[in-house]
DNA sequence: ATGGTTGCAAAACTTTTGCATATCT
DNA sequence: AGATATGCAAAAGTTTTGCAACCAT
């Protein structure tokens, strides 16, 4: 049901050029990694493994989560999909779609910004020329206070501890 | 021993100031307490619960793990003491000295480069400008690859893992 | 005295691993 | 057929919680 739909839309091609790459690097195509790779095709946000287990909300059928960790890992060491951190929750999964996404996220209101490579080379710049090291905040985002954490302080609002 | 080695130093102060200040705010200073104070101020490095509950490697004497946590959990929020996330192991914990570090890591080779919050103030501009938030590296550090590892990619190398 | 803290145990949560069975090619 | 991948269960690693006993004030 669901997953015939989205097995037709622009969405599914995402899972099947995916599929495809795996196949031709001599890794069978089953079921599990199916349906991992359609659920992530179909997200409108990076998910976690257990989510991923339990249908992405009803995209897909339930499977098995070692099954998913272990395909995520392989999937990860393909470079089809990548996890970010965002704070101290569980690791969330999302497909390599042709340009990566990079996060920053507020530790006062966990508000997540996803931005393009792009907009933050200025950045890469900067602590690359400093420091030697050129960032990626596709895995561990920029953490912070936006404009509006900072004008009102954690110790002043409801308690919320957000990313401690 | 040990202990009575370090209540001496310099080093001690940090920690007699940190139960003082808990002690003005209504909290009890307890042995528990003060070893996690101790051992932290000891240190020459982030530790975890783990190791603080172990004694830091011989710096103070083992106590229980679930109080550390508890303890740690307290003093940040008293502001005494911070932890940081450097790639997927535990948190680590550090006291506040009077300037925070913050911390560049390389997922390649796993270096850590702790600086102080001014040498990255460029940075912090530069992410405040564009994006209105204002980063912090001292929980989450700044992520990325080092000129070496830039230089041999992770394929090339022997298979660490490092940072995934 | 008494209420905040501790220490132990158990649980919660995320991720990994062992192994017999099923599945892909 | 043969090797790879799955599914279940159990374990590993990190952190949290319940609760009776303890101890700082």
């Amino acid at each position: 049901m669901t997953v015939s739909a989205i097995t037709t839309g622009p969405v599914a091609q995402d899972a099947q050029a995916a599929l495809g790459l795996m196949r031709s690097r001599g890794f069978r195509v089953t079921v599990a990694r199916r349906l991992v790779l359609e659920a992530l095709a179909a997200a409108t946000r990076p998910l976690s493994a257990e989510e991923l287990a339990a249908g992405a909300g009803g995209l897909v059928p339930e499977s098995d989560l070692a099954s998913v960790y272990r395909n995520l890992e392989l999937l990860e060491e393909l470079g089809l999909v990548r996890h970010v951190h965002l704070g101290h929750g569980p690791g969330l999964y999302e497909l390599s779609r042709t340009a990566p996404r990079e996060y920053l996220i507020c530790e006062g209101c966990d508000e997540v910004q996803a931005v393009s490579a792009a907009e933050l080379d200025e950045v890469r710049a900067v602590v690359e020329r400093s420091f030697g090291l050129e960032p990626r905040f596709a895995h561990f985002p920029l953490v912070g206070l936006c404009r509006g954490c900072r004008a009102t302080p954690t110790s002043e609002r409801s308690d919320d501890d957000a990313h401690s």
